[in-house]
DNA sequence: GGGAAGACTGTGAGCGTTAACACGACCTCT
DNA sequence: AGAGGTCGTGTTAACGCTCACAGTCTTCCC
């Protein structure tokens, strides 16, 4: 047993002791402080390997009150926008230097994301970012603890605080077009479910493109997002094989859903029926047919709402709310064809 | 301009001189330490609310040396099984009352999982989860800070740490018997990229039991568990069609792949070709045909690596290391028949 | 060669909390 | 009635770090 055998990990002071200066020239080198001589530097650094020094982040988010973390509150990130969005956010984070903390909502409500949002404030996050599908959730930003940066990300476009988002509307535009440009008459819709804001946009973008061409709008099915809902929406549609030509899906796994029903029901994609998806998830383009969708770049709304997030919690002020939008992209593929 | 108005978040202090007690009472009333009368417990909650007091979680950490944070360890948050994974890891935390740090790495390598590891431990979590899924991240493992509490994900049954996994090799098992007692003279796989233990522990079930029935063992084809590699080997397998009746694919995606290619070369699946995936993600069950596959409970994982690493933390004492095994699910769908 | 301007290093205080101990009031038991 | 508890509360000292300030030691210039 030598003398030096606690177990309490090494502290500041410890290394100072063994490289002969003081606790605060050892700060200064951790730190990058210029001021410091290179012998000096060089024997404490020595003296940090040799103990297997690590600093105290916790201890210094204390005085600093600053704990380098983000807060990220999501809901189901099993689903892959969310889980690709997440991704995005916690790699511009880690690349800015910044931890990320995740709380994933089993379900998205109100008080949920208040919740969520209190324990991450008292947990001491520097910053807090939102992914607000759902019109209720997004209100949840509304009382946010004051002086707290925060950014939304594909919610709301009002209020107090910044959005990032996909550009759910032209999306739809894309894909409702594209239909139309093929010759038919019109564009069945298959929308995700009442509340989420994406649901919502997709549904303006489509009808937006069908009343412009003077074209009738048919009523919308509903969907959850499942492949399963889609595959009932199918069935129904199959029913009415005659008079729907094209469909344009909210989202590619309800797009499969239907795609798994007209080939049950014998309707051929794209002879008879043309399908439009949302989101180009790494399956889309091996179904059967290869699904054309509207791809939306997750990573990049990651990476923006950062950026937003970074600059608010840097410069120390409340700055004036951003809405930046990020442009969907039309994928072309197999499961669209000419009247 | 009153005299309050100190932009400066209350504290403790402010909280006892408006309830008029002294700090320490405002913590043990946060801390519900039993010998507090009622009378001043109220007193208390009243202030704190009045002042919208929320404690400083990072105080607190730095001299419990407890800060209520678990650290995660992934790769590719992406992907399905890691995402579902590290959805269940954080679920199963925070009903603990534990906060979650995930790390994704882009990359897996031991240096990348040391680095991530060393973040993290500077950050002071009180224990670490590790989803590892290769030979090389899962070695990384070998060099954690002493005395840091860790628990390893499908990771390798090896040396100073608790694994929880699938039991890669029995649900290997299941398929290929399934596709012998089918009456197919063999199997042929298409394997996870080299290093990565689930592609490991999947080959090993499906030669275990061609080899136990006394079967020829086909060469592997191997793909990197996207939907692109699985559709590159079925070109392959295609063309062989006439040797080729059952495939045992290494997950679900890639078995998308193959589909894909087998329709485009005229290949008919169950009747020419038996297929059985490995995953069970949410799109399998709307493949054309719907495919035959192994269920991982990746929630059940999640849950049962923060059980053990919330016992090993609790404990405070390095505990002798457990392998857990989360048994695999047969799924039988479309994809395969009688030969 | 005296003084000013750096470069480099040390000292002390304080961040907001909990732990340890001390203390008075009140009870219970012999 | 006095000893010994328990209850409720306050006081003080950490926790490990950074900040502000106060040195000391060079260097350089007139």
């Amino acid at each position: 047993m030598g003398p030096n055998v606690d177990r309490r990990p090494p502290v500041m002071a410890d290394v100072a002791r063994l490289a002969g200066v003081s606790h605060q020239t050892v700060s200064r080198v951790l730190n990058d402080h210029p001021n410091v001589r290179a012998e000096t530097r060089t024997r404490v650094m020595r003296a940090i390997d040799q103990l297997g020094y690590r600093r105290n982040l916790v201890a210094r988010a204390l005085v600093t009150k600053h704990s380098r973390t983000l807060g990220v509150v999501s809901f189901d990130t099993t689903l892959y926008g969310p889980a690709s969005t997440v991704y995005g956010i916690e790699q511009a984070a880690r690349d800015a230097g910044y931890f990320v903390s995740i709380v994933s909502l089993r379900t998205i409500d109100r008080a949920g994301v208040n919740d969520a949002i209190g324990y991450l404030a008292e947990q001491g996050v520097d910053g807090i970012v939102v992914v607000a599908p759902q019109r209720s959730a997004a209100r949840a930003l509304d009382d946010l603890p004051a002086g707290m940066p925060a950014v939304a990300v594909e919610g709301w476009h009002q209020g107090d605080v910044s959005v990032v988002s996909v550009d759910q509307v032209e999306g739809a535009r894309l894909a409702t077009s594209h239909l139309l440009e093929l010759g038919h008459e019109t564009v069945w819709h298959v929308s995700g479910p009442a509340d989420w804001l994406e649901a919502e946009g997709r549904i303006e973008g489509w009808r937006a493109v069908l009343t412009a061409a003077g074209r009738p709008v048919p009523a919308t099915l509903t969907g959850d997002w499942s492949p399963r809902s889609g595959y009932q929406a199918g069935k129904r549609l199959a029913a009415m094989a005659g008079d729907v030509t094209a469909v344009f899906v909210a989202n590619d796994q309800m797009a499969l859903g239907l795609l798994r029903a007209f080939t049950e029901e014998g309707v051929k994609v794209p002879e008879q029926i043309s399908i439009v998806g949302f989101d180009d998830i790494p399956e889309s383009e091996f179904f059967s047919p290869p699904l054309t969708t509207i791809r939306q770049d997750f990573g990049a709304v990651g990476r923006r709402s950062i950026d937003v997030l970074l600059r608010q919690i840097e410069s120390g002020e409340p700055l004036p709310h951003e809405r930046l939008v990020v442009p969907p992209q039309f994928v072309l593929r197999g499961s669209t064809a000419a009247r």
